[in-house]
DNA sequence: TAAAGAATTTATTATATAAAACAATAATTT
DNA sequence: AAATTATTGTTTTATATAATAAATTCTTTA
């Protein structure tokens, strides 16, 4: 009867290396270890976590594979961060049909304080009640409309965010999110149609009314599957496209 | 001198482990193990290739992640197939706005085997001078059309593909070219554009003529990155969306 | 037919050693 | 004397191996 408890109690405990990698979680979510910053070593680890080396680094390899650490041999290993010319792109899958991602400029349209609507709500796992942040914006390359993005943000997570905040960071919302409010965008889901552009879309873009238009629906998500954020970009493709791989 | 010489051949040695990997592929290529069936254990190919389990795990750990091999703890490692269900659709993206990825009928409307294009040409890596075959289908669901293809693909590398080939395979076009051709379809990389429905578009898919279409431009390749299918999708995308995840 | 046990497989953990990066400093060249 | 190049030690991640655990399957036995 005990044992079989006990091989119960035995069948659900996770790996060591799963344990470890939680708890190198949590002191990420903690904000014990800020991005862009190195993590102790591996040995240092081990010996707090009191396991091995391999171990710790398991659980290394598998944040590493998903992109929320950074190893770097001898040097150490390093908190992902959106602060870093390298990785500013990470999350533009727009490229020029000439194959280069372009550093695009930004002009803010709209910014207010509005109630979500149900599916937001639902899309961001707030209460139906709850406000978001609402912004418009244009992004462009070589003074040219590229793309109209429609972003809104739980108000709860982002207090005090500010339409200056917006300018001043020049749209990189993602490095805002992270140096203002310490919240790390990690990964986000895509929902990929086309559509045609009605009259507010058309302007903006500079195109005719009911042109084709690539829609792209966003939601981002930081540590431990917690949606932060929804975006739609409208997208021009002439001289671009959305590149993918499959595995 | 020779010290040097020495230096220079031990800093271009790969690790262990990647050498493992090349030579566990190279009899992947050679057919020496087939999709869907088993290689040898862990430690059977640690005795052939004389290293420890952990130096071969490591190998088989990579090509896993890239989904070239498939572990089953307790059962044995496999060669990845097109040829299983649950893996049917692991390329198809296009999913129902109620998030069902959906099992689609297939018709063949032209079959040809053509002189490519110059970019064509470029895309699959052959002489301008080689021929392709070239097929066009639609997809449907619900006996809605729902994406209109165009197919090509070097006809040296598929010698003998017929029409009828295609229409017994009912579309499965991966699963032929693996059980007909031993050729594996691996990863493959995506343009996607929104465009307008040209005539002949808009008469297949049923809608009017320049209703946007989402166009998905696809170049599939097997192993060693040898491209193998050049593709062109037209999606109609009211009631489904192009799904993706950003890491 | 079902339960127990053996055999075979991948998975986990630990240990030892290698390779890479860097800093301090010694040796060499200009 | 100054500048450059080697050397060495320290710290870091990376690789390789061995021992054991967990999952699955097959065989034996009651």
């Amino acid at each position: 009867m005990i044992y079989k408890n006990l091989r119960i109690l035995k069948a659900e405990m996770n790996p060591l290396y799963i344990q470890i990698k939680k708890r190198i979680t949590e002191s990420l979510v903690g904000g014990i270890w800020h991005p862009g910053e190195s993590i102790p070593s591996e040995i240092e680890l081990a010996k707090s976590y009191n396991v091995s080396q391999g171990t710790v680094r398991k659980a290394i390899d598998e944040l590493a594979a998903d992109k929320i650490l950074i190893r770097r041999q001898g040097k150490g290993t390093f908190v992902s961060t959106h602060n870093e010319e390298d990785i500013q792109l990470r999350f533009l899958r727009l490229t020029s049909n000439s194959g280069k991602k372009e550093k695009l400029d930004n002009d803010l349209l709209f910014f207010a304080k509005e109630k979500a609507s149900n599916g937001l709500a639902k899309n961001l796992n707030i209460s139906s009640a709850a406000t978001v942040v609402s912004i418009k914006r244009v992004l462009t390359f070589n003074k040219k409309p590229l793309i109209l993005d429609l972003i809104k943000v739980p108000s709860s997570t982002f207090r005090g965010l500010s339409a200056e905040q917006i300018i001043e960071r020049k749209g990189s919302m993602y490095r805002m999110y992270e140096t203002d409010f310490g919240i790390q965008m990690l990964h986000a889901k895509e929902k990929i149609k086309a559509v045609s552009a009605n009259k507010e879309v058309a302007e903006v873009l500079g195109v005719q009314e009911y042109s084709p238009v690539l829609s792209v629906e966003r939601i981002s998500y930081t540590y431990e599957n917690r949606p932060i954020e929804w975006r739609l970009g409208l997208c021009l493709t002439d001289n671009h496209h959305y590149a993918t791989e499959l595995e």
